[in-house]
DNA sequence: GCAAATTAATGATTTATTCAAG
DNA sequence: CTTGAATAAATCATTAATTTGC
């Protein structure tokens, strides 16, 4: 084939830097409106699709986070997100009913020092709440037209998207009829 | 600096492991026994003490349910959010069966060697800023572009899907539609 | 100086977890 | 208990840089 069409989308300078500039917006993971506006401005500088955009958050949020991770080590902190692939799993299901015996491995188990026995269950169950700020995020997909058969992501239009408080323009709204090409 | 004189604990990575590996197992809430059991395992890999690990399963337990909470749980929650004048009311028509989500913004993949047409959905990103404000999720569902979702399951054929008649058809050979209204 | 080959970036796909709902 | 929905991680594949040979 010599004609090789690219399959691929270039970002061109003008798209990548209003992508990165939504990013250091605040934008994460733009849900369809936001993905919609982004792509209409950015078509304006070159052919792209909203996946494309929605790819470009998703790559660059998550290239992102491994470099930070691989070059500040994610040591110890709080960051448990699921990691490594290390170990292959082994299929353990339900070991134990986990009945409610809290209380009582306290004392047997801790052997020092356990000092907030009696705080620790209450304190535990309010926890801190979310501080409230949500940013929203989109879902993609594609038909793909080519065979017939597609699985309908069937996602609830949502619009939870209250003002994150960033300054962000994120519309909420939703939206999201599409219409799947033959299947 | 020497020991962490810290009051806190902090999860070595090999115990973050563990623990990870046995809330995937099924451990949620784990008993005394199972407690006693864990916290020797992940002794050996740094100072523990039982309540934290009874702490950690409580937390993360917690964490993951909120963080799907903020991401999932308000679909009937906050349903009706009068959008106002702009914001399309959430398009529920009785017969689509089950939501479309995201549209396709696909094309055909024109590889020479793709002969994978099962596509499943793609994810989204995360959020990881390192400008320093840490965003949260919330829900999703766009549909602007997508990501693969055809699957060859079933030939099932969604409503005639109303296309809404997006100008911006760039592409000449991808045909999706992307209707979304103007948000 | 250019072009082929190699390497690095990064766009696109697939896979695996997770919790919630029926 | 099974299915549903959604992400983040991992992976694949292709384009862009860079290097190297002539």
């Amino acid at each position: 084939m010599p004609q090789t069409p690219s399959t691929r989308w270039s970002p061109t300078p003008e798209q990548l830097m209003i992508l990165e500039e939504r990013y250091r917006s605040g934008v994460r993971t733009p849900n369809a409106s936001q993905i919609q506006q982004i792509t209409a401005h950015l078509s304006l500088y070159g052919k792209i699709e909203g996946k494309n955009v929605f790819y470009w958050f998703q790559n660059h949020k998550a290239r992102e986070r491994q470099k930070l991770r691989r070059r500040l080590g994610w040591q110890h902190q709080l960051l448990h997100q699921s990691e490594g692939p290390s170990s292959p799993t082994p299929p353990l299901h339900h070991q134990t009913p986990p009945t409610f015996p809290y209380q009582g491995c306290f004392h047997e188990v801790s052997s020092q020092g356990m000092n907030l026995v009696g705080k620790l269950e209450a304190g535990q169950g309010q926890e801190e709440e979310p501080t409230g700020s949500n940013a929203l995020y989109a879902q993609p997909c594609g038909s793909t037209d080519g065979p017939p058969c597609c699985r309908p992501l069937r996602t609830l239009d949502l619009f939870p998207t209250k003002s994150t408080g960033m300054g962000d323009e994120r519309s909420s709204s939703k939206s999201s009829s599409c219409a799947t090409s033959t299947n």
